[in-house]
DNA sequence: ATTGCAGAGTGGTCGGACCACTCGGCGTGC
DNA sequence: GCACGCCGAGTGGTCCGACCACTCTGCAAT
């Protein structure tokens, strides 16, 4: 008759807790029952619904904390978004260069919103990391390079004031995927060009000039695609 | 002495896995060892495997069959942001709009790359599924409207060529997303419009105008975020 | 009023058992 | 010889019950 299919267990559960959420049984922050007692309310194993709540965990839907109890998250986007990371620790070579075209999307764009709506306290702060990166650079630790570089991109999208975009960004450029990137070559000549691109970006911002603010991230963000571009053949 | 934090069990075993692939022990679609040899591999009992398996096959890394065994994925960036369609589901509205701001800077880039590229082909692809929105939107069908929507934009991001530009795309716009936004509202009004939008898209596709499409596309995009902030706040 | 310490309650892990499904090989029939 | 169908070994899916590790609360001693 009917659906010749057996709906999972375990995946039966999922549903259920998602459920559980949509209709506001549990908000955001709050408990959930125990997993003995959701045990026994669906009528499967512990150990089944366990495996539910560490599928919602991943997704960043809940939060399990040993001993107290699991917990709905506050379901903002970076929660949701965090699991998205993987992307650049497994993907093959090739898809690098995709996040980098799909950066080139958003970031000029970002970039363009925060010149037009970023206070002087935001500024310094972008400019205090861009100082700091300079002078790791000078120095020898290029560990710290990577992880400056980031924070000044970061920071600019933060100001943009939006957290879905904050939270994609983030699982584009995740430190992982700037390590491979770099990875094996110090890549002495283009750095300079690259800390000549963010002074770029900064003044822009600075001057509140919004197309000058895109016009310098895309050209930033289209260098390091046609050097990994070149560095990536071989 | 050193750490006084013991890690985890379970996760210590998804990074082990994780690490299997990344030495490429197991590639892309290979099979895994079975839940039970792993167990005995890294020493802890079945179920905290299973548990890893399960967080790793939520990431997209990995895909389970049952009774055949457990895969590697292509890992492809489709599999790896499958996941991120929860965040359509279990967001709250505030978020939706940030959604359609981040959709308002890819879709647009994304249009005028397909507009560069595109085949005739293609554009007769995208065409047909603009004939059976109308067609449908026409009938009394509203469920099915949604869809062929959503399948029209896709199609045109796909063109442009970049999976991983597809992938993000498809979990900004999910059909939970597009059925929450127009929940409760027939919009007649609006269907109008939108259908208009369509057309003026697809206009600029066909003569090949990136900066046409990329104009098209934007206003599409910023009429439909203006519509959800207006239809919000009550 | 403050501090310290149990105890109860929660998630974390384990082991073993059995069920559901897949797949390959063997046998049967054509 | 070939195709079909059955069946059993092997795999993931689920369940149960036990015990460990951690948190939090409330009571007791100071």
């Amino acid at each position: 008759m009917s659906e010749g299919v057996r709906t999972p267990v375990t995946q039966r559960t999922v549903e259920q807790i998602k459920a559980m959420i949509a209709i506001g049984e549990v908000g955001p922050q709050q408990r959930l029952p125990t997993e003995r007692d959701l045990s026994a309310r669906f009528g499967v194993s512990r150990g089944s619904v366990r495996e539910a709540i560490r599928t919602l965990t991943t997704l960043g839907v809940l939060e399990v904390r040993h001993g107290a109890g699991v917990y709905v998250t506050a379901l903002r986007p970076d929660d949701l978004l965090e699991a998205f990371g993987v992307l650049s620790e497994v993907s093959p070579d090739p898809t690098l260069l995709e996040v980098l075209q799909v950066r080139r999307m958003i970031e000029p764009a970002a970039t363009a919103i925060t010149a037009a709506r970023a206070t002087d306290e935001d500024l310094d702060r972008i400019g205090e990391v861009l100082d700091r990166l300079e002078d790791t650079d000078r120095s020898a630790e290029p560990g710290d390079s990577g992880a400056f570089d980031l924070g000044f991109h970061r920071r600019i999208v933060e100001c943009a004031g939006n957290a879905t975009l904050s939270a994609v960004h983030a699982g584009l450029s995740s430190p992982t995927l700037n390590e491979r990137v770099w990875a094996g070559h110090d890549a002495e000549g283009i750095a300079r060009d690259l800390h000549e691109d963010h002074r770029r970006i900064l003044e822009a911002l600075r001057d509140r000039d919004p197309e000058a603010a895109r016009a310098a991230a895309t050209a930033h963000v289209l260098r390091v695609e046609r050097w990994l571009r070149a560095h990536l053949r071989p």
